[in-house]
DNA sequence: AAAATGACCAAAATAACAAAACGGTCATTT
DNA sequence: AAATGACCGTTTTGTTATTTTGGTCATTTT
């Protein structure tokens, strides 16, 4: 029997992870408050210590929580019918508009930016990481099948990652933004084409 | 007559400038005081208001100073005889070199990610820029002749630039170092030459 | 007369201190 | 046995006093 998804008719461990996640996407991790998420859950507060050691675990839960949602998401997007840089564009495309349009994501990367939390920081970082691997899994798929020259899988990854943002968000004032089509267009000619001539 | 490079007995101007550009490397923008660059120029703090309108006047002259070496040391590297490939190689790494061994970019990069000094953030990416436009023209030549494949070079500039970095210094946490040999060779690969298969 | 200066000022940064809020514990209650 | 909230040492925040800073300008120097 499963101790962690089993449904009692009070699941206290469940309202604290419902209330936590509200908590943290609204407030960020610093502002989010232990008195505060027990309230917000409707439990006493020395009952979260029963179900995580403290606030740190109870964040990273969450944040495992928010990585196991962008692979559903990315598995959804895959098509094994269809050639992998059409995937690879695909599932950057899903993965990164549902990362952006999250609440937790939005709160903690506006939190780094303005405080510099590391914990908000590692977070984002634990999130970047999961997509490279994820990616890493597929390069690693296309390499095997002759579908693309031979490299290291997770920094083949890493690289398409930073492209991909270069060319959409991070620009910021460098370049003018792009919409998605020209995002698309570049992405294929700079990644997957290259600048040298035939 | 050109006032600005004569050289008097006493040369107040240069005196500060230099006074100026040891101290901004030294302490970074935000802990540069003008009574502090009087003194070290040997002056008095008002002669300092008879060339420089205030303070971030005074520091935007020092960075154009800077991008002004960081061209002579990319026209020093560029040999037109070389393939355009091999010259950007070479830009790249020697720009980057001699910038990140500046004593006033080290200074100033610790200073945005540890105060975000808007004066220290606004100068760097003066010097970014500086090092796109740059690479930008010579980006534009190569497509002219037929060297790389047609592209918005400011643009392509960018890209490279991003990718170049991503390689050496950002990278960080999410990838192990590489040396000088790698990075060129992952450059070439994953920025010049493409993923596709032929 | 022109250039240089440093005492001076309002505004901003910092230090010092008091008060509030925080994460985490544990004796008590359910 | 599970849940709780008053409680505790520590950290964060709010407040005020003090210092420092960028910039000016009447005076001095050249």
């Amino acid at each position: 029997m499963d101790m962690t998804t089993d449904r009692k008719p009070t699941d206290r461990r469940k309202q604290v992870l419902e209330a936590a996640a509200r908590s943290f996407a609204a407030f960020g991790y610093k502002a989010t408050t232990m008195d505060q998420v027990a309230k917000a859950a409707g439990v006493g507060k020395g009952t979260i210590y029963t179900f995580f050691a403290n606030k740190e675990e109870l964040f990273e839960q969450i944040v495992r929580e928010l990585i196991a949602e962008l692979k559903v998401v990315a598995e959804r997007t895959f098509d094994p019918a269809l050639p992998f840089a059409d995937n690879l564009l695909r599932i950057l495309q899903q993965v990164l508009a549902y990362r952006d349009r999250h609440g937790l994501v939005v709160k903690l990367s506006q939190e780094v930016r303005e405080f510099g939390t590391p914990m908000a920081n590692g977070g984002l970082e634990a999130i970047e990481r999961s997509i490279i691997a994820y990616i890493a899994g597929h390069v690693g798929e296309a390499i095997a099948k002759g579908e693309v020259r031979p490299s290291d899988p997770a920094l083949t990854a890493y690289m398409m990652l930073k492209m991909y943002l270069a060319l959409t968000a991070e620009g910021g004032h460098l370049h003018e933004p792009l919409d998605a089509e020209q995002v698309l267009a570049h992405f294929r000619f700079y990644c997957l084409e290259g600048l040298a001539v035939d």
